[in-house]
Order: structure tokens, then C-alpha cells, then sequence
DNA sequence: GTTCATGCAAAAGGTTTGCAGTCAT
DNA sequence: ATGACTGCAAACCTTTTGCATGAAC
């Protein structure tokens, strides 16, 4: 389980493990998809946890370095994260019509970029594939 | 050339090639690689060329409109331009520990691309892959 | 009693917008 | 005249930060 995890790199790094912290972790956790910074805040906050914005802001990143999520998309001048490993790793086709979001995984590209990596002596710990056009139904 | 572009692309929005507007066509023809709106407003303040920030600002989405740029990576989050077509399309590795950027082409990746829109009924227009991680430099 | 955390409110930083004055048609 | 355009400054919005208070070790 994530908590596990996120325990571990805090003590690494000296830090504690917060009722806050937990409970950003436990929302995030029950997150489906991509979410905002805002969603969890709004949503501790509808469910009368109350953290700070400051407070969420600061775990995120703790979240991110923990391994739990990662940075998923930018869009507007918003950062979107995701869960890690939640369906072991996908790309994103975006319409740019409607907002949807498709997820898709294609083994032959990662392999392609696994090799693009090594062909320029780059170590890869993470990368974004978004395609951005019209969607079927945006299509007409 | 790609003020021919932009004027006909004025032209059906009724719009005017005003002298801040095509200031701004000729900075960006002349950069090479990424630039951000920033480094738009301070090059042309440099040559003398007074043109606002908002009328910048307000001119790009009307170059990527046209067709002549294009938004390219995200990062922190600020927008970064880079012209269409610079070198046919490339992608990008990206260094989080030095921020050196490395472009890379992969036709089968391309290819790749095209297929897995064909297979949602997707219809691209324009794709951002960024892999990050450590470059040859930063992996010591 | 240090060190780490929190919340608040202010600051930051890129981008957008309202507005009054100008210019082209 | 009408509609488009500009510059300025203020507004926006997400994210970050300084600071005072408070909890943990």
C-alpha cells in the first residue's frame, strides 16, 4: 500500500508523517484518473478534513518524489498529477474540441523511446505522450 | 514565407496586419528553436521596437492560429513557442537536473502515433512527447 | 529546545483583460 | 462612424513563501 511508502521517504528524509499529509494521501488515493491541486482540496474539504491549501500544495511534491503520483499533464498553466503505476503507465489523446481525455498504451512506441533514450546516453525516469486533435465525436 | 500566411489568416478573421503585429511575425521568423512570449518582448526592446506586452501576448495565439508556430513543451508554466515545421517535427529529452534540452526525430514512432489515432478515431493535430530524466552530463 | 509543520495571508510570476484613446476604412 | 488595435495598468489564477504559532522528538 502507498502509505507504506510515503512513510518510508519521509523518515528518509526526516520528516513526519502528519494527520494533513495522511489525509492528502488517503484522498489522493481514492482518486480516480487526473486530478488538480484544487480537487483535493476542494474534496478534503467538502468531506470536513481540513487542510490547508498550503498544506496540500507543499505535500503534492512529497507525494510525487514518494513515488505515489506523478506529474501526468499540463494543461492550461495547471499541474495535473495521477496516480503512479495506476494502470502501469499510458498516454493521452486530447480533444482539443471537447476536453476529452483517451488513454492509451502502446508497448511498440515505449520500446522506441527506451531506445531513443539510449541512443542519446539519456537515463529516463519518466515521460509524457499527449496527441492532441479531434476526438470521434468532435470529428463531425 | 509566412507572412503571406498570417496576412491571409487576418484577412478571413477581418483582422489587420498592423506594424506591432508583423514586429512580432519577424522576431519569432528569425529565432531559432524554443522562445517564450518573454524573450519575444525583451529582443524586441533591445532593437528598439516598441511593441507591449499585451499586444504580444495577444499576437502569438494568432501565429500558432496561422499556422506559423506552434506551442511546443510546458514547462513550469510558462508557454514555449517554437516555429512549425522548424525541422519537420521533433521531440523532446528533457534533463530535470540541468534543464538541457536534446530534440530527437523517430519516424517509427511517428508512425506509431498515426496508427493508435487511427484505432480510436482520432484526428491529430499536433503531439508533445517529453521524456525526462538525466542527461549523459548528469548521470555521473 | 531544536526541528519540523501548519495556516494564514501576502507575494510571485506568467498571462489576460478592461478601458480610453487611436487608427484604418 | 464603425470596428479594429494599442498600451497601460489592474486583474487573474495557480503556486510559492514568510512568518508566527504549535506539535513532536
Amino acid at each position: 500500500m502507498s502509505k507504506a511508502k510515503f512513510e518510508e521517504h519521509l523518515r528518509k528524509l526526516g520528516l513526519r508523517l502528519t494527520p494533513e499529509r495522511n489525509a492528502v494521501l488517503q484522498e489522493v488515493a481514492s482518486l480516480q484518473g487526473h486530478f488538480e491541486p484544487e480537487e483535493v482540496i476542494l474534496r478534503l474539504r467538502r468531506k470536513g478534513v481540513n487542510v490547508s491549501r498550503a498544506s496540500v500544495y507543499r505535500t503534492l511534491p512529497l507525494l510525487v518524489a514518494s513515488g505515489i503520483i506523478e506529474e501526468a499533464i499540463y494543461k492550461d498553466r495547471k499541474t495535473r498529477y495521477e496516480k503512479c503505476a495506476e494502470s502501469e503507465h499510458h498516454d493521452h489523446l486530447i480533444c482539443t474540441s471537447c476536453g476529452k481525455i483517451i488513454e492509451f498504451v502502446s508497448q511498440p512506441i515505449e520500446l522506441l523511446q527506451e531506445e531513443v533514450c539510449r541512443r542519446n546516453r539519456f537515463r529516463p525516469s519518466s515521460h509524457t505522450l499527449e496527441i492532441r486533435g479531434l476526438c470521434d465525436h468532435c470529428t463531425a
